[in-house]
DNA sequence: ATATTGACGGGCA
DNA sequence: GTGCCCGCCAATA
């Protein structure tokens, strides 16, 4: 029963708890193709459901994605802050510190 | 069916 | 540490 690729992947990212964040290539390696963090990215671009925190996976250099994507600027970056991430000037994010273990 | 795109990753300068 | 090139996977036109 495979609901396709992208299901699997929105699975995990609603596994990414509070407060911490996760990169493209580590959600692409839990989906089960460590090289698909591409299209891992089209997923959390689609979001089709509210309920995946799409705004917890970064890149590899826990950059935030485009604001334009997400309906405005400042949207992603408020609310990994209001989950107790620290989201740096440049928007980005300390994955030494706020990276998901994957557990 | 093939071609192009895209919120990416790794390696090298 | 940042920037550029190439390669990978899946979806869309």
């Amino acid at each position: 029963m495979e609901e396709g690729f992208f299901t699997r992947v929105y699975q995990i990212v609603e596994r990414i708890p509070p407060g911490k964040v996760a990169t493209y290539g580590q959600v692409a390696f839990l989906a089960g193709s460590p090289r698909a963090a591409r299209a891992v990215g089209e997923a959390m671009r689609r979001c089709p459901y509210f309920e995946v925190p799409c705004h917890r996976v970064l890149n590899r250099r826990g950059e935030l994605s485009p604001a334009p994507a997400f309906g405005g600027p400042g949207v992603q970056q408020g609310r990994l802050e209001a989950e107790g991430v620290a989201v740096g000037p440049d928007n980005r994010v300390d994955l030494t510190q706020f990276q998901w273990d994957g557990k």
